[in-house]
DNA sequence: GAGGCGAACTTGTCTGAACAAGTTGGCCTC
DNA sequence: GAGGCCAACTTGTTCAGACAAGTTCGCCTC
């Protein structure tokens, strides 16, 4: 946290979630905020727009800003990794390896992590819960290249991205996630604990170095009791994207 | 497309499609761009921010940036309406109402909306095809305010975000979205045309003006055969948000 | 060959200034 | 009172420069 924009950001947040700013209500002028916070006026524009592709305030040009909502869904910086995501959250993340073995590639496995077909990839399935409650089945299968650092890897480790970090300096960078529905199968039934044919929410994710090299991909099943994904967007500016079916 | 900086943002955009930069490529330095398109340093950092937030490109201190995809999902500009998103595939949205009337708002609806309970409010049940096939079901309820200029519109209107516009100059603004996955019941399944329990994609939302009052909020629920979302993150900035359920 | 060091390169941060473009609200007229 | 117009205000765009911080790669040493 050492940039100031950042700092001015996260003061902007919190008087918001101390409703020093409610929802509704105006925020100051930029140039009123770089003289409050002695800074230029660029450097407010960096806050205040980390602030809006956040959802939390509106912005469109000759009108003052607006305070659109205060409670911002924990943290939104850096969830990244299942675990991640548990610890913002207050929660443990408790993990379990159910079956994990090496198998040719296959074509999508190819493609999907940049390999020749028939390359050895190594899949995991892999149960994963909040506070001992199974709430997501992960399917992964991880590259060659990466798969010696997986596999020896204990059965219960709480977050593989972080191990992987520490034991080979590997930072999962990019991801890219398509989000659909499907009832869940036998085997999602029993590790989800759920009935069969309950609706589950499915992430199909790639995940990517900094380089842009493909690491690991997965079919994650969420329990949709248990876990819900929010966006927000705005006129012109969308980090959502619908698809159809291919 | 007056700005300088959306002219080059677009550019590059095209020049990754045609893979005059490959995916896995690094992108020229900021001052090459800069003096290439004869604008300061300043705006290609614009432009290139455009594209990190679409995912398109990686960048971090120090290292050259990095092509990470090339395909960018259909527009990611203004695809705020289904009957947007359908012209912007080149497919044809249709629409019909079911059903329309007002009730008076429950709890939910008041704090949704906004207003005070027992206000009446609008609801309407609408179907939602491409190319004629129903793809969503939408279970929407309008504020009281705006409920007027709602009800006289044809039940096959197939975009009444544009006929509010055109009707009543009222822009939807800003959009909150919480997905999840729901089972189809007997009204969804008979409408859609799926068997009932199917899993069906849920996005609850909530759509406001540009001060942020809200103007409708929405069940939508989608046929998970035909439509997914797609969502990219980067390390420390996420635009995704995982909840829990509440 | 392995490792360390440092220079060159590249992106991130910040300033101060100027003008363009859109909104808001008050004033004036009819 | 209704409507139109204008001035003040506010955000968007762009520039040129400076320094900080991180990466990359070649060179040198051991």
């Amino acid at each position: 946290m050492a940039a100031r924009h950042e700092e001015i950001a996260d003061e902007l947040r919190r008087a918001i979630d101390r409703e020093e700013y409610a929802v509704g209500a105006l925020l100051p002028a930029e140039t009123d905020l770089a003289t409050r916070y002695g800074v230029s006026r660029g450097t407010v524009r960096q806050a205040v727009a980390a602030l809006t592709s956040e959802g939390l305030i509106g912005s469109r040009q000759g009108a003052r800003r607006v305070v659109l909502a205060s409670r911002r869904s924990q943290s939104f910086a850096e969830l990244r990794s299942f675990a991640q995501w548990a610890r913002a959250m207050g929660r443990a993340a408790t993990g379990r390896v159910v079956a994990q073995e090496y198998r040719p590639a296959g074509t999508e496995d190819a493609v999907r992590l940049q390999l020749r077909a028939g390359t050895p990839v190594l899949h995991v399935l892999r149960v994963r819960g909040l506070d001992g409650e199974p709430v997501l089945l992960e399917r992964t299968v991880y590259a060659d290249w990466i798969a010696a650092a997986v596999e020896p890897i204990e059965p219960d480790c709480a977050s593989v991205t972080q191990r992987l970090l520490d034991d080979t300096g590997l930072v999962f960078a990019y991801g890219e996630h398509v989000i659909d529905a499907v009832a869940a199968g036998a085997q999602d039934a029993e590790l989800l604990g759920v009935r069969r044919t309950s609706p589950l929410l499915r992430v199909r994710r790639v995940t990517t170095t900094y380089e842009g090299r493909p690491v690991e991909w997965s079919d994650d099943r969420y329990r949709s009791d248990a876990v819900s994904f929010s966006v927000h967007n705005s006129i012109g500016n969308n980090a959502l994207a619908r698809k159809t079916a291919e």
